[in-house]
RNA sequence: GAGCCGGUAGCUCAGUCGGUAGAGCAACGGCCUUUUAAGCCGUGGGUCCCGGGUUCGACUCCCGGCCGGCUCACCA
């Protein structure tokens, strides 16, 4: 290790780069000439997992980034952390040497990535510590880190730079490392109810299956506009039709509408089909499915809490009828949202604090008296049964009521976790069903569907009589993590661009 | 898109009723071989978000803008 003798290098200078302090890059050439050729043999949990079967000064190999640092004249005390855990180190000069010690004291800095090896052993306070033997240094730091005790709260530096919220905020590593488990426990789950897990277009020529002003984007080759998908649900309901009798997808849905705690443009979402289930089955596989990440993502723990309510997520959950709601909370029966004049139900509506209500459709007003009314009182989980049909252009008519569809959300604090329904099977309503949306287009709806008349030559060639459900991950895991925000969720949340680039035009 | 609030050192924050700024941590120079928010002595560090206006003088007041947060509107 020549690399002390180099009279050129001087290790401890700083520069500024746009206004911030930057170590001096000399110390980058240090990276090329200190790289250790071994991998680390372990990781940080591991080796405090076998310490606690298994105590002995055992030698171990690990690597981590340096996040604490207390030089004591000839030894030093500090710790090195990855992903999943912390682990303190001890260098003493009569172990590693006198120019190792040196080096490190002059080229070693806090938030470096470093390898050490030596032998493990507890200190007078019982701490697990690694008695360095050798010290790499695996790769700079030039930035100074967050500080030490109240790491990165500015809420823009954390959704900007979330490699520094992982590295200084422990409560963001807890936030991603359980939804990684979410996304693997729910995985998991359908799997073994026999789901097949499938991928459908993100690009798509038509953006249909739900209501959302989509994306455009343009395909040079073929010269077509297509669109971000704002839901698989077509797509899965013809593979029903070509023959699996469950299926699953999770993967990114994309709309371009407003940016706030409880939507991103681009967001994951789950969506399942079962061929000969209805909305009841789904119900009963929904509940089972919260039980299951009781049982795994939350270790048992039923109780979260969200937006300053307690939340028991303990299936079974309470039933309510969509008209029943209303009429408790506004006194009106199903005729009169359905049957009154338009002016009567837009009157109505502007009473109960409905905005611009002159120019919403009757399939609008009754969504929007709902938010209103009916969602604010659902905080425990709950599922809200048999919409209006015409909210619901997709759904299989009611059995019992043709006014009504069979279909469910479950919603919980107040936000919509999961939509489903006993599938529309019959081409020709589907095809109905289409032309009332084109309609409601006409009429000023610029989020209606589209028609798709591929996927009505779909339902002719017979789709099962099937059950499906989509599920919103984000907002389940803000509920899990009992954060307010959709943001704390996402790794990398739409924002704008930090600085715009001089010089354009 | 509208309203309210915010942007000061690398980080967390204080401050200036208008006279160009401080603390702790981090950094840098010393001392220190069981510390862990280590300790002790010393040092440096700021386009006070950007642009314009008022003023002898603006980080502070006024106007405009950028970025963010919250609430509302739209959506899931």
């Amino acid at each position: 290790m020549a690399i002390t003798d180099r009279g050129d290098i001087k290790p401890n200078e700083t520069y500024t780069f746009k206004g911030k302090l930057v170590r001096h890059e000399g110390k980058l050439t240090l990276m090329d000439a200190d790289i250790t050729e071994e991998p680390p043999e372990t990781t940080i949990a591991e080796i405090k997992h076998t310490y606690d079967f298994d105590p002995k000064r055992e030698e171990v190999a690990v690597a981590g980034r340096l996040v604490a640092w207390r030089p004591m004249g000839k030894a030093i005390f500090g710790h090195i952390q990855d992903l999943l855990g912390k682990l303190q180190i001890y260098i003493r000069k009569d172990l590693v040497g006198e120019e190792k010690f040196k080096f490190i004291k002059e080229f070693v800095d806090l938030g470096d990535i470093v390898g050490v090896k030596g032998k493990l052993f507890r200190t007078n306070t019982g701490e697990l510590t690694v008695e360095v033997e050798d010290l790499q240094l695996l790769s700079k730091c030039l930035h100074p880190l967050p500080e030490k005790w109240h790491g990165i709260k500015d809420v823009e530096v954390r959704y900007r730079q979330r490699y520094l919220d992982l590295i200084a905020n422990p409560q963001a590593r807890q936030i991603f490392l359980m939804r990684s488990r979410l996304l693997a426990e729910i995985r998991r789950f359908m799997v073994d109810s026999g789901f097949f897990e499938v991928e459908t277009p993100t690009l798509q020529p038509i953006a249909s299956g739900a209501n959302a002003r989509p994306f455009v984007t343009h395909h040079n080759y073929l010269d077509m506009d297509l669109y971000l998908r704002i839901a698989p649900e077509l797509y899965l309901k013809r593979l029903i039709v070509g023959g699996y009798p469950k299926v699953f997808e999770i993967g990114k849905n994309f709309r371009n509408e407003g940016v706030d705690t409880t939507h991103n443009p681009e967001f994951t979402m789950m969506e399942f089909y079962a061929a000969y289930w209805d909305y009841n089955d789904l119900m009963k596989f929904t509940e089972k499915l919260f039980q299951h990440l009781i049982d795994t993502v939350l270790e048992g723990k039923s109780e979260v809490t969200f937006e300053g309510h307690r939340i028991n997520l303990k299936p079974p959950f309470r039933v309510v009828r969509y008209f029943d709601l209303l009429k408790e909370k506004t006194g009106k029966d199903k005729d009169f949202f359905l049957r009154a004049p338009i002016e009567e139900l837009r009157k109505f509506a502007t009473e109960l604090g409905v905005k611009k209500a002159e120019t919403l459709t009757r399939a609008k007003l009754i969504d929007k008296i709902f938010e209103k009314v009916g969602e604010p009182e659902l905080i425990q989980p709950t599922f809200v049964i048999d919409f209006p049909k015409i909210l619901s252009p997709l759904a299989k008519e009611h059995r019992e009521d043709p006014d009504l569809v069979e279909r469910f959300e479950l919603i919980i604090g107040q936000m919509e976790i999961g939509n489903a329904y006993t599938e529309l099977n019959d081409p020709k309503d589907q095809y109905q069903r289409f032309l009332e949306q084109l309609k409601e287009k006409q009429a000023g709806d610029d989020e209606a569907m589209e028609m798709d008349t591929d996927f009505i030559r779909a339902l002719e060639y017979g789709l099962p009589p099937t059950g499906g459900e989509g599920i919103g991950i984000d907002r389940l895991a803000m509920l899990l993590a009992g954060v307010n925000s959709i943001r704390e969720v996402i790794l990398f949340p739409a924002m704008r661009p930090e600085e715009k680039e001089k010089g354009e035009g």
